[in-house]
DNA sequence: GTCTACCGTGGAAGCGGTTCCATCAACCAT
DNA sequence: ATGGTTGATGGAACCGCTTCCACGGTAGAC
């Protein structure tokens, strides 16, 4: 392969004049400039990034870790993040988290200095021993979906869109409302119960400790909640994946949605809006474009920690109808 | 930040001996070893993997070119790679290919020399101009999801899979069966299509072209094919995600599956499994690691170009059912 | 007691770029 | 004619690591 130097002794020039032809970093005359160009053309040289980088000192890559993609909320930042990375001419190296020793694994990882110039973190916190440990590295990092205290994050109040979510359902007229949300060693899923709660509290229902469901297992009992003797009228999901669950069982049971049941979702994601899925919305794409804009200040050097709260919207789609009981 | 040359003035010794330190790569004596283990302690040194990777003339990375991350069938095969690759030591770079302009660009992109040691690429295809380039320029390239001459490869043959998807139908009893698909415009669309012809055509039903649709607006073209006079009883979907498209115009309608309708996908993505959507399964996260693991074959010198056939499977799952009518 | 072998080690060269500094020619003003 | 700019250019130094080669010292063989 080709080098600078071969280039600049086909050319008969010096390597800094190649180097200010490629970079275009200074004035070069118009014949020299030509030369070279023939130089490289007929060589096919193409530079080393890797040199480039050692020489001018970065990376130009920064890492982007987030949960198991399987989940529709995660992908559809994932897009958001991607996509205004792609306009920066920084390369996304993407870390999946399957579980606790790859989270360590990946957290260990991004504080490693060099690899990349900082990182954009979806949906994930570190311990605060982690945390201790990425701010001793320097590292440059951003969270998503995740409020992580002394850093730069953009988070919903995840409460608030749960209660938006079960106030919808009652506005509807359903008054036994049920709750299917995500194991709660899940800090957003407690928060996200959380909500919930309060609004039935509010409402002045009766609460049916059967109706809530947050656990690992909860296709099972999705299943036992919708055939009991009594069955709710409606169910807010903790996350669009957990409402097609839902729907799935209830299809199961030829139930009819919104008719025998209303299902409401979280997220907003790609899904729920290709399935006209009722949920509420937290601007996933958006989050992830704001995440990529704040690492990019603090590559520029920014001491700011910017912190941005999400607007929560009820999108409404067809899974969500007035109570017909 | 420290240096290596850090280290070794620190410790007393010279640099190569904090290197052979660092990588095990000769004998060091257990005296100097403590020696330049303490130093680096002390400087809380961190050795460059930039410089480590140029001296080293690789990149320790490989690009991941996949269409845009809505798909569940696109997100299954990309965890299937990223799950091999977090075994290699490689790092993911994920470019996500939204347009055609972008396809151009990634192509180009993946070509470049350095920056990684190869490339896997899912469900997309290189123009023949493109892939002359590639292989002029030495790419390490393996492809996922399309069958592409001359490269390795690895692929499903879906003209069967959806004749296997349409015969599973007809055994069921169904008669009027509609094909929804991706545009036509897409070579794997096309032949996912003709599968379902070729059984329909053997089975020697009437054919009914209104019944068929792949084109872009799909969603509104499923609605009214099930308002229809004579609606089908049972649906092939080209793909799963176009499968929970109709099963979303079902539910509209207060139609019940597989009771009204019966709906069978092609995938095996993880959201059918996570719905019980039917499905014809082609071993998505499977195809990734199988990628992996050719395109380290090549990069460690192999010269073979495998080709992979995926094997398709019948996924049963709740959404197929006898003929009602 | 000398010779060879080998082990542990220091340090220079090299990976392929960028950048700074010195040089030189051409041009302008005095 | 002379000094001062200015613009284009060559090339050394440097980015931080790996590796090869040379060297000194110890030990075993004779």
């Amino acid at each position: 392969m080709a080098t600078i130097l071969d280039v600049a002794a086909r050319a008969g020039v010096g390597v800094g004049t190649v180097s200010r032809v490629l970079n275009e970093s200074s004035a070069v005359s118009a014949t020299t400039r030509q030369l070279v160009l023939t130089a490289i053309e007929e060589l096919g040289y193409q530079p080393s990034s890797l040199a480039r980088n050692l020489s001018l000192g970065r990376s130009s890559s920064v890492f982007v870790v987030a949960p198991i993609l399987t989940s529709p909320a995660v992908t559809t930042r994932l897009r958001g993040v991607l996509e205004a990375l792609s306009l920066t001419g920084l390369d996304p190296i993407l870390l999946e988290v399957a579980n606790e020793e790859q989270s360590r694994d990946r957290f260990r990882r991004i504080a490693e200095r060099g690899r990349a110039e900082g990182a954009v973190v979806i949906d994930l916190r570190p311990s605060p021993a982690e945390s201790a440990v990425l701010l001793r590295a320097g590292t440059r990092c951003v969270f998503v979906g995740q409020d992580v205290e002394g850093w730069p994050s953009a988070w919903a109040d995840e409460a608030h869109g749960t209660r938006i979510a079960t106030e919808h359902l009652i506005g509807l007229g359903h008054r036994r409302i049920a709750y299917v949300g995500e194991p709660q060693s899940i800090a957003a899923s407690r928060r996200r119960l959380r909500g919930f709660n309060s609004a039935v509290t509010a409402a002045d229902f009766e609460t049916d400790g059967a109706l809530v469901i947050s656990r690992a297992d909860s296709e099972a009992a999705v299943g036992g909640i919708l055939d009991a003797g009594r069955p709710p009228s409606a169910v807010v999901a903790g996350s669009d994946w957990r409402a097609i669950t839902v729907l799935a069982e209830a299809r199961r049971r030829g139930m009819r949605v919104p008719d025998d049941l209303s299902v409401i979702g979280f997220d907003g994601s790609d899904l729920a809006r290709h399935i006209g899925l009722t949920t509420i919305g937290q601007q996933l794409a958006e989050s992830g474009r704001w995440a990529v804009e704040s690492l990019l200040a603090l590559i520029a050097g920014s001491e700011a920690v910017p912190r941005h709260r999400l607007r929560l919207d009820l999108i409404e789609g067809e899974t969500t109808g007035p109570c017909g009981t």
